[in-house]
DNA sequence: ATGACGGTGTGGCACCGA
């Protein structure tokens, strides 16, 4: 089975590069970020024209996620339990499947805008109430999977320009922090179970032609608990969408898992 | 140091992203 993430920068001006994707890469499960729409705008039977099931926690303008699948999930939770955030960031579920149900979290992380301001605060805070809640959730739900935008650069060789970078918003110590101590949960990041070429990112700037110069960061991730690590058997980014006409400027990257997609 | 691109919403630009 596989399960894709993937930021898509409004998902009114995105959706038929969406289902076209999904038409090219039938994952079980998609995690989208940045869908930018209300719920009572979300299109929901374009996807079960699709094939899939889908559940959202939009808001109008900014933020909103949603996962798309192809079976029907249970449990959905929006935000983070406990967490008061008028931002809508967050949503989880859980895929059942044959070979044992999975619980699938989908975030998009705070950007923080820069150091010092109160944007990186609320990174900070954010980062801080999503710990708390991942570590009870791994005890009700050890076969985890944290996907998602989170806007964290997690080491140098996931930057264009680290030296350059350092620092500044998404490489900062405290962000790597952050990472680091959700890594230190029990979770890992599935792109660095395998080799991987050098200079794989996930996001492009729109300007200065950076993705042509490759000018990227890697901050698009997919974490796997402990317990589903040992069924991992790839994690890549597809470039492919972000060469389209009116790209997102993410890439989707996309896991497999051995194990039965129902 | 700034802006470059692209999306949204408001209204003739401002705000936001990473």
């Amino acid at each position: 089975m596989q399960i894709a993430t993937w930021n898509i920068n409004s998902l009114a001006v995105r959706l038929p590069q969406v289902l076209a994707w999904l038409a090219a890469n039938p994952v079980d499960a998609l995690a989208l970020q940045e869908i930018k729409l209300a719920d009572d705008k979300f299109p929901h039977d374009a996807f079960e024209l699709a094939g899939y099931h889908s559940v959202c926690f939009g808001q109008k303008t900014y933020n909103g996620v949603a996962l798309i699948t192809r079976q029907p999930v249970q449990d959905t939770v929006r935000n983070i339990a406990g967490f008061e955030d008028d931002q809508a960031r967050v949503i989880s579920a859980t895929l059942p499947l044959s070979g044992g149900a999975l619980r699938l979290i989908n975030g998009y992380f705070v950007n923080g805008q820069a150091p010092g301001t109160d944007k990186f605060t609320y990174k900070m805070r954010w980062l801080t109430a999503l710990h708390g809640w991942v570590r009870e959730e791994l005890k009700v739900h050890p076969r985890l999977v944290l996907a998602g935008d989170f806007n964290i650069v997690p080491e140098d060789r996931d930057s264009c320009d680290p030296t350059g970078l350092k620092g500044t918003i998404l490489h900062t110590d405290e962000e790597r922090m952050h990472f680091q101590n959700l890594l230190a949960l029990g979770l890992n990041d599935s792109f660095r179970l395998f080799e991987q070429p050098e200079n794989t990112f996930s996001w492009w700037d729109y300007r200065m032609l950076a993705f042509q110069k490759n000018r990227g960061l890697r901050i698009d991730h997919i974490l796997v608990s402990d317990a589903l690590k040992g069924l991992a058997r790839a994690c890549l980014v597809d470039r492919a969408p972000r060469k389209s006409k009116q790209p997102s400027d993410h890439a989707p990257v996309v896991l497999t898992l051995e194990m039965p997609a129902s």
